[in-house]
DNA sequence: GAACTTTATTTGGCACACCAAATAAAATTT
DNA sequence: AAATTTTATTTGGTGTGCCAAATAAAGTTC
């Protein structure tokens, strides 16, 4: 084969399609290689490569934008990918924690059909394992909504989008706590007597007021 | 990722299974080439890297064998490609002409777990859509056995393993005819007055008589 | 057994996706 | 505004799989 389909294409469409969403200010390739574990260099290459292929449009300011042909693709990808957890879970029994690295895998078999009919096969499911939306067949996907993270429960992993405060002393604190757009957050436990949340970053403990919790707004990690 | 998983190297393995199965007497660089639509010297590159891993065996008189590792790893992604191809068929309503390119893309997903659950989840098919008999979790695989072409069915595709007779008249017949071992038929249909058999040989049609049919052993073409 | 034909091997190259190190440009600090 | 630090880009690689063309070896025919 040589020509193994659009297997990296197709990751990168997806590390910027969640860069966009997560609203990061500014794609640069070294963000891009950060989230691919990648070599800046590497992705440069690559981003040249896709805008001749009108993948992305490069800005003058050095920030990477998909357009809208790229964001299709990247649907496209996210599609299978979470329909594929949604087979390993609901028909395969896996549980939600095994089955991402195998959907890195089955993401990228090449075929509308077929996955239009795994589709159809699951029942048109709207949510993954993990609780994100999944593209219908046009790419339409349901807007994820950030919820703060006193809405949460314990056990799935969150990723913070925003915060419902801006004060500088609330930033401070999420400073400090290092907490910070993107953070992978995990409820541990909520203190009886105080209400206050013990979280887990990484493997990072951290402890936070009832009122901070309120205002950090997540949405369940799509792993 | 940039290494694949071993995609080619399954596809090789598989090529040279197939080979052995068919009884080619002298598996040739040539040969594998021919079989995957390759040039010969990058078999031959890739024989030598195959070798080192200890997956095939190249003999003095420059004939390849597969080891008793590269027999298993081969069958792993045969017993993959067809529990696939039950799949897309039994679940997701494809025809049996339609899954074998799928298959080809789906037997590279690197997980034993995977098509383990898979092969349970079918409930253990002994056999894939084409009749071709899928090894189990320890590779074991029944025995093809080739029949004559007259209990043979019109439709499926069957390829040629040997002939039940060994006479010059008959194999100058079958030269003639331009059948081999490893020649890939279907049953057009038989005539009603003779009995005898209209066969499509890739482009060319071709008529046998009974007698010569009862003569040529076949087994379903794994496609 | 010489000539010819076929098959095998070597050689040099290519595309893809990657990296490390050097340099250049931009942003930040002082 | 200089100096320093950070970020971006260029440059020169690498490994994997592939090919075409040249050469060498083996087989076949005469
Ligand atoms: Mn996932
Ligand atoms: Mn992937
Ligand atoms: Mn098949
Ligand atoms: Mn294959």
């Amino acid at each position: 084969m040589v020509h193994f389909a659009n297997y990296s294409e197709e990751n990168y469409l997806k590390a910027l399609y969640k860069l966009e969403l997560r609203q990061v200010k500014k794609i640069t390739n070294s963000a891009v290689a950060k989230a691919l574990d990648l070599n800046p260099a590497t992705v440069l290459e690559m981003m040249r490569k896709m805008e001749q292929k009108k993948l992305v449009e490069l800005l003058p300011d050095k920030s990477i934008k998909l357009t809208e042909k790229g964001s299709k693709k990247a649907l496209r990808t996210i599609r299978r990918h979470r329909l594929w957890e949604v087979f390993l879970v609901k028909k395969l029994g896996f549980t939600w924690n095994e089955v991402h690295d195998l959907a890195e895998q089955l993401e990228h078999i090449d075929s509308d059909e077929l996955v239009n009919r795994l589709d159809e096969y699951l029942g048109f499911p709207p949510f993954d394992p993990h609780g994100d939306p999944i593209p219908d067949k046009l790419g339409k996907i349901k807007k994820q909504v950030a919820v703060p993270l006193t809405s949460c429960q314990q056990g799935p992993t969150y990723q913070v989008q925003h915060f419902a405060e801006t004060s500088d002393a609330f930033l401070q604190y999420l400073g400090q706590v290092q907490i910070a757009p993107g953070s992978k957050i995990k409820i541990v436990g909520i203190n009886a007597y105080d209400q206050s949340y013990s979280l887990q970053l990484g493997r990072r403990s951290v402890q936070v007021s009832e009122k901070a919790a309120a205002n950090i707004l997540v949405q369940p990690a799509d792993h």
